[in-house]
DNA sequence: CGTCAACCTTACCATGATGGGAGGGTCAAG
DNA sequence: CTTGACCCTCCCATCATGGTAAGGTTGACG
């Protein structure tokens, strides 16, 4: 199948697929006038990416990914490592978010929200008082 | 000052420096020869700028504030209601995350993680399960 | 006055993942 | 032979940040 119905079969938008052929995820076939040719596998694989990025995980942890599931001799070790690492990189994301909501929360609680210009949410900031009031 | 000493004060690398000023951030005077010249007062600007970017508000944000800032007739109801925006868009993606991590953390936790390559992790994500229902 | 280091300038490239568009080739149907 | 829906490659933009290259200025030291 050519790239358009590819990427309606996948749910992975055409620029996307090309992408990924850039980045070698896949390397779909070539007809004799240049269009890409997708098999069913192909297809697979794309969902896959797919599942994985929805995952959050980053394209080289796919691309790690992509070759596990393709090893038949993989250890299941391997796949719990690259989702531990990711797991660990996302709850420290979340709790850098958190500290900001926490931060912004208490501003926001303070802040009168009025036609006045007096506002503590201003004020911290000018204060440079955000990301330091740890230490 | 010159920019060197701009940035060691302010604790933002002449890089961003410049790139703020490029997006109307702040609007250093120059010298005869080019260089730029920072007051204690756009130094004070680099510090807030740098207060409000470890909140996590967008650059765009960020300019507002500034304007804000520096409006002695704003409305504390506009700063909150550009933070509570903010909240609820760093909330949404915390939300976002959490999900994934509780997902990763169930298959991570299905997972023996040994020699075998047997893995519900792998599994499921070929299966295109994560982030929707199967297609 | 010459030289060298430490500044400064602009301009371009790269990131990560994605989308948009231009300009041009191909194919199937009418 | 035209039309429209595909396909191709290449370039540009995002967002915030860092890096590098090539060149100008300044100040200190000899």
């Amino acid at each position: 199948m050519n790239i358009g119905e590819a990427a309606k079969a996948s749910g992975i938008s055409r620029k996307m697929i090309r992408y990924y052929e850039e980045i070698a995820l896949l390397e779909p076939g070539r007809t004799a006038n240049g269009y890409r040719v997708y098999t069913p596998q192909d297809v697979h694989t794309l969902r896959f990416i797919g599942a994985a990025r929805r995952l959050g995980f980053p394209v080289p942890d796919v691309k790690a990914l992509l070759a596990l599931w393709q090893d038949r001799s993989r250890s299941s070790a391997d796949v719990k490592r690259l989702t531990d690492g990711h797991i660990t990189a996302l709850r420290a994301r979340v709790a850098e978010m958190n500290a900001m909501i926490g931060t912004l929360e208490t501003l926001a609680g303070a802040c009168d929200g009025d036609e006045r210009p007096d506002c503590p949410i201003i004020n911290a900031i000018a204060a440079h008082e955000p990301g330091s009031q740890r230490g």
